[in-house]
RNA sequence: GGGCUGGUAGAUCAGUUGGUAGAUCACUCGCUUGGCAUGCGAGAGGCCUCGGGUUCAAAUCCCGACCAGUCCA
């Protein structure tokens, strides 16, 4: 895809709009040689991302060769000049050309061949085709693949097959293998792109994408019969786009390692999902028809495509019938698309109002970042708001929280002291928010502000170990790392990467050693300022880390000789022995392909490590051993412990068989039946349940009681002869009633309890009663 | 960014309206057989992921954390 842009600014300077526009395409055209007569300039509405505006196709021959987008256009909240599709539109100050040109289109155009496949990697396709044993349809039917790829886009596959009075054999064995040579050769060379520009597979964003991709590359290379690793035919367009695209060989490992990582998840979901299948199928077999809802949740819960639950029904022989509409994925896109909604934030646009007429502020935090103290003028309050001509305050922004401090008016005025709680930057023009009323300082007057330092220092210090984590992750795990989001703090910071795997223990431990070695060279953080086309050659994309920003020229921090440049506009220490030490404190995997690393910096690094001495030291201290011997005592401990738990099990049980002796020869008869009531001493639940269990089975009818600090259990077992009389249940239930608790289970056997220990003798004869009574 | 599902023995999974934690395979030991395959029997193996809450009582219900899977934008 080719394309250029132009940024017009309403009232201020038009670049071009769209007769020049359509100029510049016309003699481009003309240029490479395609006949003016043929081409049409198609006029149609575009929207897309909160913006609009009309967009022209350009197509020949039935072949759009570019599309020309002018985006003067934006979404408003309340009412605007145009209406598109039921939402409002307003014109932007700023209006934007945006074209994209095919270039593989015009390669295509120029050849001649009946798809653009063939066009662009025609040596692909053949080796694609050599290893699924295949003749090209080009050489065998040659003339109805080129009716084809005309009627294609046009009409849908069924019906090109009527028209063209093609069987369905031949649309199998001849036509949609070809298809899905055409896709794989396409998805290997989309793939060496994607990975290679950072991403990482995964379920979520763009990551998400990349396994799409992949899962369906291997879904059609079985159809094909083709054993070939993906990797490999990824690894051999690469080659094959060597002249264009060299940079891709570097890539070759990790696209082994991603692809076949990749390879044996997918294996996993699989079969995993073969058995969840075969689960659900069983579950509908007596209706004999699995429905709707089921198979989508299926696929949206384990992604097993409805086509695989069908083939296993149908293996299975259990006669389950799956229903699957033509539609079922639009129908699980649009279950989705009903949970999403953003909105503008109202308070963000009353403040861009506000800060619109007032000019920017004077950032004094780049210029003298080690200072504490300056002096200023108040041009703006509104609301909680204080806006000053220049300021020391740094706003939140590249996920470094803002500076707090105080602003004081001079004595003789009122002398009022105003704690600044929250700093931003709309537009260019920075914000203090104060505790308190902000009009009582007038415009105008002069006041002086003094930020926390030591807040400052620590988030300088967090943002410095941020990018310096960032470099030992890179180091450590490969230069497909890609920062995915940051946050800095005072106490601790975490900055998210784009991982393959989780990242082991010694990757850890190693990333961490390799930032305080960093640390510890004591290497210049220097901060230039750069036009934005020069860094990006100079240093290339990398510099991006976090975000690409808006403006023409650049703020660039660079690590030593340049270990690591980013384009960054936080506050940093002015030598890397500044930050201290850094601890990592420990990785979660925030989804799939992005591993969240939280760490500090500095002071906090050591309270970090402190507080983790401490709890050591308390755990040692409680097992009365030296530190070093802490996890072989634990683990001594634990066994002993389980040990202990088998034993008491064991005992529980031959102390159940000897009590129950004793308790038979205490047994009165009730109704003819042999009851069996008791305080015990010494026993839980548990045991009360295995004595109780046991008497049954010896036709006793048990009430159990046993008190425990100031709680009483109670058991009751009733024999399976006598369970139409009397139920366990009814026993407990009544008896834990007189306790203060409550209490059931099955007929036979049932257990509860309560508080009121006092009432222990009193629950027993309630007991009996209801035994009495119940079982006439 | 949003949604859904799961976490129980070494593995794969059951676990009824909350009420004594189970099956199959694998493992150990015995029996069967000339030996193997097979068959029969017994045994061992569980902080039911973790932390709170509700309850007389939680694997089960509620909240949170961690881990894993999956879908959508």
């Amino acid at each position: 895809m080719m394309g250029h842009h132009a940024f017009n600014k309403r009232g201020v300077e038009e670049l071009y709009w769209k007769n020049d526009t359509v100029r510049y395409c016309d003699e481009y055209l003309k240029q490479l040689g395609v006949d003016m007569d043929s081409v049409t300039y198609k006029e149609a509405p575009w929207m897309g991302g909160g913006n609009a505006g009309p967009c022209l196709e350009v197509v020949t021959g039935g072949l759009e060769l570019a599309t020309l987008v002018f985006m003067d256009l934006e979404l408003t909240q309340n009412g605007g000049e145009t209406n598109i599709e039921g939402q409002w539109y307003k014109k932007m100050d700023t209006y934007i050309v945006d074209t994209g040109y095919g270039l593989e289109r015009f390669v295509w155009a120029s050849k001649g061949t009946p798809t653009v496949y063939d066009a662009i990697f025609p040596e692909m396709i053949h080796e694609l085709l050599t290893l699924a044993g295949r003749e090209h349809p080009l050489e065998t039917h040659r003339e109805q693949l080129m009716d084809i790829a005309r009627l294609s886009g046009v009409m849908k596959k069924k019906e090109i097959a009527k028209k063209l009075n093609m069987t369905p054999y031949f649309v199998k064995t001849v036509i949609e293998p070809i298809e899905s040579v055409y896709a794989v050769a396409d998805h290997t060379r989309c793939l060496a792109f994607m990975i290679a520009d950072g991403i990482v597979p995964s379920n979520a964003k763009e990551g998400y994408l990349a396994r799409l991709v992949i899962r369906r590359s291997f879904r059609m290379l079985k159809t094909l019969t083709i054993d070939t690793p993906l990797e490999e035919l990824v690894i051999s367009h690469i080659k094959l786009m060597r002249n264009s695209f060299p940079e891709l060989e570097q890539y070759v490992d990790r696209i082994s390692e991603i692809l076949s990582l990749e390879k044996t998840r997918y294996e996993e979901t699989l079969i995993k999902g073969e058995r969840i299948a075969k689960q659900k199928l069983k579950e509908y077999r007596a209706i004999g028809k699995m429905p709707l809802d089921a198979s989508i949740n299926i696929y949206d819960t384990h992604g097993i495509p409805p086509e695989v639950v069908v083939e296993i029904a149908s293996e299975s022989g259990d006669g389950v019938a799956v229903d699957i509409p033509d539609d079922f994925y639009s129908q699980v896109a649009k279950m989705h698309a009903e949970e999403k909604k953003g909105e503008i934030d109202p308070v963000v646009v009353s403040q861009k109002e506000r800060t619109k007429t007032l000019p920017k502020t004077l950032k004094l935090y780049y210029d003298k970042p080690t200072e504490i103290e300056f002096e200023a003028t108040v041009l703006d309050t509104f609301d909680d708001f204080i806006v000053l001509d220049k300021t020391l305050f740094y706003p939140e922004g590249g996920g470094q929280p803002a500076d707090t401090g105080v602003l004081t008016t001079f004595a003789g005025s009122a002398g009022t002291e105003l704690r600044v709680e929250d700093v931003l930057s709309v537009d260019g023009v920075i914000l203090h928010k104060v505790a308190g009323a902000a009009n009582s300082i007038d415009k105008g007057a002069l006041v002086r502000g003094k930020i926390d330092y030591q807040r400052r220092m620590a988030h300088a210090r967090h943002h410095s170990a941020t990018h310096i984590v960032l470099w030992a992750a890179r180091s450590v795990l490969g230069g497909h790392v890609w920062q995915a989001g940051a946050q800095k703090g005072e106490d601790r910071s975490r900055i998210d990467i784009t991982h393959f795997k989780r990242i082991s223990r010694e990757e850890r431990s190693e990333i961490e050693m390799l930032a305080n070695k960093m640390v510890m060279r004591d290497e210049v953080i220097g901060v230039h300022i750069e036009e934005k086309n020069e860094a990006e050659k100079k240093y290339g994309f990398c510099l991006y880390q976090g975000g690409v920003p808006a403006s023409k020229e650049i703020r660039i921090v660079q690590i030593g000789a340049g270990e690591d440049v980013q384009a960054c506009a936080g506050t940093h220490c002015s030598k890397t022995g500044e930050v201290g030490p850094i601890k990592l404190l420990r990785t979660e995997r925030i989804q799939d392909g992005i591993e969240r690393l939280w760490y500090s910096a500095g002071e906090a690094a050591v309270r970090a490590i402190q507080a983790r001495e401490e709890l050591i030291a308390k755990s040692a201290a409680v097992l009365r051993v030296p530190q070093e011997k802490l996890p072989a005592t634990v683990e001594r401990f634990f066994d002993e412990w389980k040990q202990l738990k088998k034993d008491n099990e064991r005992l529980r049980e031959e102390l159940a068989e000897l009590r129950e002796g004793w308790l038979k020869g205490r047994a009165k008869t009730i109704n003819g039946m042999n009851v069996i009531a008791e305080v015990l001493q010494d026993a839980d639940t548990k045991g009360l349940l295995k004595i109780a269990a046991q008497l049954a089975e010896a036709e006793f009818l048990t009430i159990l009681m046993s008190k425990q600090d100031n709680h009483v259990s109670v058991v009751s077992s009733v024999p399976a002869i006598h369970k139409t009389r009397i139920s366990a249940s009814v026993v407990v239930k009544r008896v834990c009633e007189v306790l203060g608790g409550g209490g059931g289970g099955t007929p036979e056997i049932a257990q509860g309890g309560g508080e009121k220990v006092a009432n222990i003798e009193e629950a027993l004869l309630a007991g009996l009663r209801v035994v009495e009574e119940e079982s006439l």
